[in-house]
DNA sequence: CTGTGTCCGTGTGATAACGCACAGATACAA
DNA sequence: TTGTATCTGTGCGTTATCACACGGACACAG
């Protein structure tokens, strides 16, 4: 006791948790517990960032609005990530949104201790730098994915991509949200989400979703899934092991 | 004579010649010139990357191969940028492929005197970073509009950035390279161009576009093309400029 | 328990893009 | 000049997705 600890809530950030003690003990008294609500927004699009956030069981999601209002989700991150990248690369800001998906706890850091760690190039700056590829490849892989197929496929790939982040087989989540964030209709997501309903794959009632079978999940997703997966292994795995 | 002058052919690369004065002396000796010929390949998707590349004339494509062999362009570099990435985010590698694009010359670095000069945490790092944060505007952004917009619109986009890249109204490129860049059918993209020529747009006989009417090719294109640029100007317009 | 808002199913017609197949045209080499 | 490879135009049937529209079902508050 007193002896601040490792295995605090902070850990149950995987970045966060990574991190070797006397740089996780120079950070702590930086790093401030918020609650975020559904649908609250994190950043605006274009607006000056503040604070880097690190959830612990909230779900944010990274979203572009074009011109004639329709959305698409470019990347989300959990317990797994950070939202802020902007902060340490320099641009204090992206053109895309932060909305909270999933409520739930975070841990905010101000800008300027983010700062004050990156620069001392510990690893704190190399975990930061290998999820930020990471998070690369996750919109890459999201641009090929939206090219190249189908918006069943794509359902599959993003269940199973909340499923990781919530660890938890419910979902609270409306087709029409699901839409929002794939940038389709709501009426492609109906009708996918029926198809995998009738197969036995999940199983939804008004805005919450069951999934019953993951691994024909994975199966009817498309190769992206384990793409992305197997490259934040290969780039974050031997930090969060 | 004999001074080593930001003046140089390293200068047509825009974030080297952005280098204050003393970080550039220390890099040159690191930089050679290298002739790279169309259809290259300087990456192969996983393989452990040696050099990051500098282009001064060349155009580098970034490309995923699925596992059903369709490709699909998620960002270009030329002289406005780099190759290589993963070297100094920690990955080592990533999961695209870079092809040259567009024949010509660029400056690669070794892998080493690269960390070391990242690592320093001057300029040169904060224009790395800066850079990156570009990249994934661009590759964002093509997520987006792999989603929204249609092959014509994309098509426009594509042929704006190759202008920029080049400085050129032409472009040796057949339909069916441009159709892997998009990740379209061959038969797409002769239809769009087809509809792009009798507008007057552009003018195409076997294999190389001559752009005719730039300005209007910008309003045919997709709102991607000016935001991506405009990012780019705000993240590195102060130092390039 | 009744109203009102939200959520989901479904239908119809339109459009964009796909896959395949082949013909005409041009370039280049022998 | 002739042959061959490459590049582009076009047609046809198929599929995925879009846009709009509406009805039924459920949830929850008054």
């Amino acid at each position: 006791m007193g002896v601040v600890n490792k295995k605090d809530d902070a850990q149950m950030n995987h970045l966060i948790g990574a991190l070797p003690n006397d740089e996780f003990i120079r950070l702590k008294p930086n790093l401030e517990p918020v609650s975020l609500s559904l649908g609250e927004v994190i950043y605006e699009s274009g607006e000056q960032l503040k604070y880097i956030y690190f959830p612990t069981s909230a779900i944010i999601s990274l979203l572009y609005i074009m011109e004639n209002g329709s959305t698409a989700e470019i990347g989300m991150a959990g317990n797994d990530g950070l939202v802020g990248i902007a902060l340490y690369m320099g641009g204090s800001t992206t053109p895309s949104r932060a909305v909270v998906q999933s409520a739930g706890n975070a841990f905010r850091m101000p800008s300027l201790a983010l700062n004050d760690e990156f620069s001392l190039g510990g690893v704190f700056q190399k975990i930061l730098l290998r999820y930020t590829q990471s998070l690369m490849t996750q919109i890459s892989q999201t641009a090929v994915c939206n090219r190249l197929h189908t918006v069943e496929q794509q359902l599959c790939r993003w269940l199973l991509i909340n499923h990781d982040l919530l660890r938890t087989n419910k979902l609270i989540m409306t087709h029409d949200l699901i839409a929002n964030m794939l940038g389709v209709r709501r009426e492609g997501v109906s009708i996918a989400a029926g198809h995998l309903q009738s197969k036995g794959l999940i199983k939804y009632v008004r805005g919450t979703i069951t999934m019953l079978d993951r691994d024909a999940l994975e199966r009817a997703a498309c190769e992206c899934y384990r793409v992305v997966k197997d490259e934040y292994d290969r780039l974050l795995g031997k930090y969060i092991s």
